[in-house]
DNA sequence: CCAATTTGACCGAT
DNA sequence: ATCGGTCAAATTGG
């Protein structure tokens, strides 16, 4: 219990002095005009930083009567998380619910945080541009959309299981404009695959290649999406959240990505579930795929942090409180790069990272 | 042979 | 009842 206060507070403080100093370098970067990838690169890093920070409060704060809530909460009086009263007693109450439901039932991963990225094509052939998203998507499914015209791919980390890394993404292709892509994005990754600085993923292409190769119309060539990088944009995220409406998302990345190893996340809180790897067992997938034998990546270092948070349940748990909490607004429309300052961030904090991480 | 994709079925939400 | 999302068996590809 106590550990895991002063595990918070630790990690906190190192995100938040993390997101400073990266924060600081942006400053001196933006001055020096450098490199825009640099200048994602560090934007990533200070979202990613206030984002795990900012969970590990509302995280903290949902909890309510237990142990931390008070004094984090209490700890930082003003701060993103009252900016705009969005951790009253709506989202809270709503974040109980959540969770009751999820006792109740299995009602799995329901609202993860989720937002949409338009992507648009520049060449036909698309195939060049290592930029990718930095994950290895598998491709699972694909459904013909009312009133779409072209049919919607459903993509899931390729680590799920072996990572336990729930994060999923939708291809859709615009009606009007085939070389726009909607990619939607839901939770976020907590695989180890920091593609940080250099993203040239190895694997991630060749998947996608195959697909977009020459078999025809309704094998959208994927790996545009993932390889432009060129024009992209964080259109919308979250929509419709009648009950909940609060500026909050956590798109992006955090956890796995980033992280650099200073805040270990060696904590003790997973009191049964310790190995992660070896044992978690979620209690909705069925253990019948075949990726059970994948490689072994570096299973802790990022997925800890997740299965650390929920010690109880799963970590679907976790997501679902932090997309409670999350909520969204209608309007966060915010342009990756640019205006990003202190301010903003305290308003609209995490929008647009999703990608590299 | 293994792993990824395809595709119809299933299931939950509206 | 319908639609969107996921599952999983069959298929394809390397």
């Amino acid at each position: 219990m106590e550990k895991s206060w002063s595990w918070e507070q630790k990690t906190l403080v190192s995100e938040l002095v993390q997101g400073m100093e990266m924060a600081k370098q942006l400053k001196v970067q933006f001055s020096a005009k450098s490199s825009t990838e640099t200048t994602e690169t560090l934007l990533h890093g200070i979202l990613a930083s206030y984002e795990t920070a900012l969970m590990i409060l509302r995280w903290s704060g949902s909890m309510g009567q237990t142990q931390t809530a008070a004094g984090v909460t209490a700890g930082v009086p003003g701060s993103p998380i009252s900016v705009d009263g969005s951790f009253g007693s709506n989202e809270v109450d709503k974040v109980l619910k959540d969770h009751r439901d999820l006792n109740d039932v299995s009602k799995k991963r329901k609202i993860m945080p989720r937002w949409t990225d338009q992507v648009r094509v520049t060449s036909e052939t698309g195939l060049e541009g290592p930029h990718d998203d930095g994950y290895s998507w598998r491709k699972y499914g694909q459904k013909d959309i009312l009133g779409a015209k072209y049919p919607r791919s459903y993509y899931r980390c390729t680590f799920r299981l072996t990572q336990n890394c729930w994060a999923t993404k939708q291809v859709q292709r615009s009606d009007d404009d085939p070389k726009v892509f909607e990619i939607t994005y839901r939770g976020r990754h907590v695989c180890s695959h920091a593609t940080n600085l250099v993203p040239a993923p190895s694997s991630p292409e060749k998947q996608e290649q195959k697909q977009n190769n020459d078999h025809q119309q309704d094998q959208r060539p994927l790996d545009i999406l993932g390889n432009i990088g060129s024009s992209l944009r964080v259109v919308a995220e979250e929509l419709e959240n009648k009950e909940m409406s609060h500026p909050f998302s956590f798109p992006s990345t955090s956890f796995g990505c980033t992280r650099s190893a200073n805040s270990n996340f060696s904590l003790s809180t997973h009191d049964n579930n310790t190995s992660f790897l070896g044992s978690f067992s979620p209690p909705f997938l069925s253990p019948a795929t075949p990726e059970s034998n994948f490689h072994s990546v570096s299973p802790f270092q990022n997925s800890n942090f997740t299965g650390a948070l929920n010690g109880h349940r799963s970590e679907s748990d976790l997501t679902e409180i932090i997309s409670a909490n999350t909520s969204a607004t209608s309007s966060p429309i915010l342009d990756m790069d640019f205006s990003l300052d202190p301010a903003e961030i305290g308003h609209f904090p995490f929008n647009s990272s999703a990608f590299f991480c």
